[in-house]
DNA sequence: AGCACGCCGACT
DNA sequence: GTCGGCGTGCTC
């Protein structure tokens, strides 16, 4: 007697079948069982679902029906609080179940038999075994947790506020919005909830985020050093994609094992799988990286708050400039608000210690055309005389983004993007920053041989060029004499994505800054981000403004929070924190976005930006998706999106109860996206919109058809791909 | 998504 | 004569 099961597969939303595949098997396994399946000619990893109605495979011939080849049941099965993250993640953001579930997964889990994952559970097993009494099976027995020991006597003394919110964090439920200046201690107060949880509850696991990759070696240490002397150190794992994947796998058993009681990550780890899951720490969670880009694009910070309500664990979003949203979110109850708003202003350290003094230059008042106003230089000059660091921030590598010939009028435009391609000096090239190209500089003009070719702009690369020259005649006589010779020149590094390409040299390129190895640091949003820098003293933004001329409504959101990190990279050393200082150059200095900075006052800020998003009926007081569409034309990219949307009314129009439906959603035309071709492929979206998050939910699920048969009009040849991208970041 | 099949251009 | 481009179609 054999049993037919339903089983997810990797299929993609679009494809001709559903997500859910049926399979023949001896016996009935429980939903969540991991099995391998045959799928046309090859094996694939799939997953014992529960289908709903909506997941359920339309006809298919009986007769088709084919054996489940394997069942890794040497993995115990995914936990119904899993299986219901996947089922409404991949609802929510219209995909299928089977590509949420799978692209969950370690990708080495596909590729491995069971017998080699036993192996490999074994192992682990055996290392959490030794570091519990020998003998006895990882989860049987630990030391107690009861009892003061050298975890416990790292903790540092709390401040007053800090006291505070770990008590509210323990004693209210949450979610909890946790709104910290930089330097307020945040991360202390997740590494005592965190110790907490794990004392008091022996199988309790949590979950800390942080949104780069490039964060979670200093956090991991941090944790591992709390965390270790108790708890051994298999009980902190990462996941993030910089790993190996024999490395994710070993992490990913460990949590799903319950071995591992805190799993580090970046936001693939919301899917985690913890048996044991308590606590959810969402660092910085307005932080966009926690939005993904592609597949199902789905919100880590979002999911983490449903997982949060699903498993009962308790969710703590930490920022010092909070998403709009999650600042809406916050408000007080009797306004409405669902998370509650934990405040801690004060930075902690030497009594006294204050925020860095912002000063705006007005470059309307300077040099034409000056890059460093003179105010800026005499100040940097000063302080590097001193001994002191500076950190100059320019969002924009390379050493020009447009090379450009002043006879004909060329200039350096990529054949394959609807972009230039950036003269990089370094290695005399002229890359295409969105399709990767990469030429050699012409010598001559490629339009008339003109042999003057100009730049145009500035990045990181000419930044640190032209700092070697105005800094030249800089002798630094301060306080580092003893360890460095008197009048020795000035020391410029440059941190951005081209000096940090192999893997590594980001920490290696930090360290040397932390060993006063370098004076000046020039780079890009990568570090304005966490790293903690002792001996700067001044961080100089020197061209910001740009941002405010983008048409996306969320770029000045985006500014403020990017200045103010990179504020908080100034004066984090208690004895120089009183004379740091933030210099912004703009054009615009009366600009609400630098006035708020000034004032380090976000509350005010977000209360302005909430104002105009409510007038303008944006989120979070509206909610949006965005179908994006890649074509060989770009008529064929809006013919299909302006197909889809006539039907929408026309078709959908017709189906009996939908009319309200419609009534509540507006679909505007579709435009070009702001990068209309990259690499040759031409791009367009459509805004789709609705005062009604239940409304654009249930249009989008119905929609979905009206698109998949869209696809075969013959105005839409050339279509490659379509995607719709719920809760968009940019528009 | 993979992966096969299938039909047209430049090379061992 | 083959290798290989990517269009089309199928997978329980």
């Amino acid at each position: 007697m054999s049993a037919w099961l339903a089983v997810l597969v990797h299929t993609p939303a679009h494809a001709a079948m559903g997500p859910v595949l049926t399979y023949r098997h001896r016996q009935v396994l429980p939903a969540g069982t991991l099995v391998r399946v045959p799928l046309g000619a090859r094996e694939t990893l799939g997953v014992i679902w529960e289908p709903a109605h909506d997941e359920a495979s339309g006809e298919f011939d009986p007769d088709k029906v084919r054996d489940i080849s394997e069942v890794l049941d040497t993995v115990l099965p995914l936990a119904n609080a899993w299986q219901q993250l996947v089922r409404f993640a991949a609802r929510y953001y219209q995909r299928s179940a089977g590509e949420v579930a799978l692209a969950a997964l370690p990708p080495q889990l596909r590729e491995l038999s069971s017998l080699q994952l036993q192996r490999k559970a074994l192992r682990l097993q055996k290392a959490l075994g030794l570091q519990a009494t020998a003998g006895e099976p990882a989860n049987a027995k630990r030391p107690s947790p009861v009892v003061l020991d050298a975890g416990q006597a790292q903790a540092q003394v709390l401040s007053a506020e800090q006291t505070e919110v770990l008590a509210q964090i323990t004693t209210q439920s949450g979610p909890f919005l946790l709104f910290g200046a930089t330097g307020s201690g945040k991360t202390e107060v997740y590494l005592q909830a965190v110790e907490q949880l794990l004392a008091h509850e022996p199988q309790a696991q949590a979950l800390v985020m942080v949104p780069e990759i490039n964060l979670t070696p200093q956090l991991e240490a941090r944790f591992v050093e709390r965390f270790a002397p108790q708890w051994g150190p298999q009980a902190v794992v990462s996941l993030h994609s910089g790993m190996t994947p024999a490395q994710r796998l070993s992490a990913w058993l460990a949590a799903h094992q319950g071995g591992a009681r805190i799993v580090l990550g970046t936001r693939m780890a919301v899917f985690a799988s913890m048996p044991g899951l308590r606590l959810i720490v969402v660092d910085e969670e307005h932080d966009p990286s926690y939005k993904s880009g592609e597949g199902a694009r789905y919100s880590a910070r979002d999911l983490a708050v449903y997982r949060g309500r699903l498993e009962g664990a308790k969710v703590v979003l930490g920022s010092a400039t909070p998403s709009l949203e999650s600042w809406f979110h916050s408000r007080p109850p009797s306004e409405g608000g669902r998370y509650l708003r934990l405040h801690m202003p004060s930075r902690i350290g030497a009594a006294g210690r204050s925020l860095p003094l912002v000063r705006r230059v007005d470059m309307t008042h300077q040099p034409r055309h000056a890059v460093f106003s003179l105010p800026l230089l005499e100040a940097m000059k000063e302080r590097i005389a001193r001994g002191e660091q500076c950190l100059v921030f320019l969002n924009r590598r390379g050493y020009a983004p447009v090379l450009h010939c002043s006879d004909c009028g060329w200039k350096s435009a990529c054949g394959h993007c609807s972009a230039f391609r950036v003269f990089h000096k370094t290695d005399r090239t002229l890359r295409c920053h969105h399709c990767g190209h990469s030429e050699r500089v012409p010598r001559t003009c490629p339009g008339c041989g003109n042999l003057d070719i100009l730049t145009l702009g500035r990045g990181t690369e000419q930044i640190e060029e032209l700092l070697t020259t105005l800094l030249a005649d800089v002798r630094r006589t301060g306080s580092q004499s003893a360890e460095q010779p008197e009048g020795q020149a000035v020391r410029i590094g440059r941190i951005d994505a081209d000096t940090t390409r192999l893997k590594g040299t980001l920490q290696s390129q930090l360290a040397a800054v932390h060993a006063g190895e370098v004076d000046v640091l020039v780079g890009t949003q990568m570090i304005a981000k966490g790293h903690d820098f002792r001996r700067i003293t001044l961080v100089a933004a020197i061209n910001p403004d740009s941002a405010l001329f983008s048409s996306d409504f969320r770029a000045p959101e985006r500014l403020f929070s990017l200045l103010l990190q990179a504020a908080g990279r100034a004066g984090r050393d208690a004895a120089m924190g009183a004379h740091s200082e933030v210099w912004i150059q703009t054009f615009q200095p009366a600009h609400p976005v630098y006035a708020a900075l000034k004032n380090y006052d976000y509350p005010s800020f977000a209360q302005s930006q909430l104002q105009e998003r409510e007038q303008a009926g944006m989120p979070p007081f509206s909610y949006q998706a965005l179908v994006r569409a890649d074509a060989r034309s770009q008529e064929a990219a809006q013919a299909f999106l302006n197909l889809a949307r006539q039907r929408a009314s026309s078709d959908m129009g017709q189906w009996p109860g939908w009319a309200q439906v419609l009534e509540q959603v507006m679909l505007y035309p579709a435009v070009p996206m702001s990068m209309q071709r990259v690499a040759n492929v031409e791009r367009a979206q459509m805004l789709v919109e609705s005062a009604s998050r239940h409304a654009l939910q249930s249009f989008l699920a119905a929609w979905q058809d009206v698109l998949h048969g869209s696809r075969s009009d013959p105005a839409c040849k050339g279509l490659i791909r379509w995607a719709i991208d719920v809760d968009p970041l940019a528009i």
